[in-house]
RNA sequence: UCCUCAGUAGCUCAAUGGCAGAGCAAUCGGCUGUUAACCGAUAGGUUGUAGGUUCGAGUCCUACCUGAGGAGCCA
């Protein structure tokens, strides 16, 4: 009895197949005849591997088949025969190959190793090439834990907007929303008269979620936020796209040691998640990417996460006799080579460093008693940097105030965040997980536009 | 935005200031078990763009464009 497969099945479920007929349709990854036998390379998109079809003579339409180009889309129908002692465990013989879409010779994915520059330029195909099929299968895995991993613990999924009306955290350039006329906006006073754009007001694409996360943290107790975000800066690195994607969680009666836990114990559940369920393209990875990639994250989600007190984190670093081309100054903030020599060097772990000056974080974080420094904390990981950024917020209506006025902050726009404090505002605290930094750590892939599946980036909008 | 490096065939790369080439891909042919298949042949070029130096520029100079890496900013 003919059955359909998918070749996730056949390779999970094999002895279930052998000798038994089965319907497949897929894509020619690759194909290589002579002219009495081929052999195709088959992928359903189900799995990483592809499986080997065989096909010979006795096919009515043998040479047309032989030409198959690659990228073909056909169905296949034939018998599983198992293949000991050969590269692949099993193969299918054909018994019939239909082509259901065919493809042009020009087709520029090879079989070989191409650039990532190439590779990038024809990001409508690259999903098809093994490292994409790798990052974006674990990309979706990756998701999926992170909501197992929140809705196990209770938490509530909120869908902050996308569209906001003010600058979250002061940080960054913004995407401005407008409907009005570029070439002719409406005037007033000299000045572009906003209150007849859309919304009747300056509008932006959001760059954080998380004021809006804490409304509702005061509501649900412990809830999280997962999607994109957008920064206009120029901002031209390996680690930096203008719309990524976020992981915002925001935990009511908690503080910095409560929110420390609580990101370590979802990025240990995460590498758990993808090492079970992705073997194949985690061992893909781990051959063509990063070298020890498995044994990195396994070490990762076994040891406990390192941590540092910012002011210490400073003398470490002035005392370690290193040339550092910017002195390290406590006022200053860590640069990326402080950072990288800590994390990488000292603890060659995940680290976080806590306690940062007031003066270089947000208006939002909570002060504490020695008046100079905040309840913040980074998760810095090696090769990537900075992977978390979580503070336990001001719940004190007073001091956010005064902070706020400190900054030259107007007040007006933030009354609902403020009276958040005003009713039950209770200790919280929260993060933002940079969702594909957190992707080039699981798969060692060291250029975010790699790792999203259209990057966009100063200039660049291709897709 | 700043610094550095690089742009030659579809891809990856050669070519001392002196005839623009190879491997892979493609096309055609051969081959009965391949798995980055193999063997033979064919075709494929405004050397990123615009100027300049020179008898002569892929090569040297200037500007610009594009890409990459690093920095800043950040997740």
């Amino acid at each position: 009895m003919m059955k359909y497969a998918s070749v996730k099945a056949l390779y999970r479920n094999t002895m279930d197949f052998i000798g038994q007929e089965v319907h497949l349709e897929g894509w020619v990854r690759t194909i290589r005849a002579s002219n009495a036998i081929g052999f195709i390379e088959l992928n359903d998109g189900s799995f990483f591997k592809n499986v080997q079809i065989v096909f010979d003579n006795d096919l009515p339409d043998f040479a047309a088949t032989a030409k198959l180009a690659v990228a073909s889309a056909i169905s296949v129908t034939g018998r599983i025969i198992a293949t000991p002692g050969a590269k692949q465990p099993f193969e299918i013989k054909a018994s019939s190959v239909t082509l259901e879409a065919g493809s042009e010779s020009d087709y520029p994915l090879q079989k070989k190793r191409h650039t990532l520059e190439f590779l990038r330029d024809i990001a409508h195909l690259r999903p098809r090439a093994n490292l994409f099929a790798a990052v974006f299968r674990v990309r979706s895995v990756a998701a999926h834990a992170i909501n197992i991993f929140f809705h196990e613990r209770g938490f509530v999924h909120i869908h902050s907007p996308i569209i906001t009306s003010s600058d979250a955290e002061g940080s960054g350039a913004m995407f401005r929303v407008t409907t009005l006329d570029l070439l002719n906006p409406p005037q007033r006073e000299g000045r572009v008269d906003y209150t007849q754009d859309f919304f009747a007001k300056e509008s932006y694409l959001t760059v954080s979620g998380q004021l809006e996360a804490e409304i509702f943290a005061l509501a649900f107790k412990n809830v999280y936020t997962f999607g994109p975000t957008f920064r206009a800066e120029n901002s031209n690195t390996t680690r930096h796209a203008a719309e990524f994607w976020m992981i915002e969680p925001e935990l009511a009666f908690a503080d910095l040691d409560d929110n420390i836990e609580n990101i370590e114990a979802l990025i240990k559940y995460i590498i758990d998640y993808v090492l079970g369920a992705c073997p194949e393209e985690m061992e893909f990875l781990d051959q063509f990417v990063e070298k020890g990639l498995i044994e990195r994250l396994m070490q990762a989600s076994q040891a406990k996460f390192a941590r540092l007190d910012y002011t210490e984190a400073i003398a470490i670093l002035q005392k370690s006799g290193r040339d550092f081309a910017y002195t390290p100054r406590w006022e200053d903030g860590l640069q990326t080579e402080h950072e990288r020599y800590l994390c990488e060097e000292v603890f060659q772990k995940p680290l976080f460093v806590t306690n940062y000056p007031k003066d270089i974080k947000s208006f939002y974080m909570r002060l504490n008693d020695d008046d100079r420094t905040v309840a913040a904390t980074d998760l810095l990981v090696p090769g990537i940097g900075e992977l978390v950024g979580a503070s336990q917020r001001e719940e004190r209506y007073e001091v956010l105030v005064a902070r706020m006025r400190a900054l030259g902050m107007r007040l007006e726009p933030y009354w609902w965040y403020l009276e958040l404090r005003k009713y039950g505002g209770v200790k919280h605290a929260g993060y933002g997980l940079g969702f594909e930094r957190l992707i080039m750590y699981l798969t060692g892939v060291s250029n975010v536009r790699d790792v999203i599946p259209c990057p966009r980036t100063v200039g660049n909008l291709k897709i």
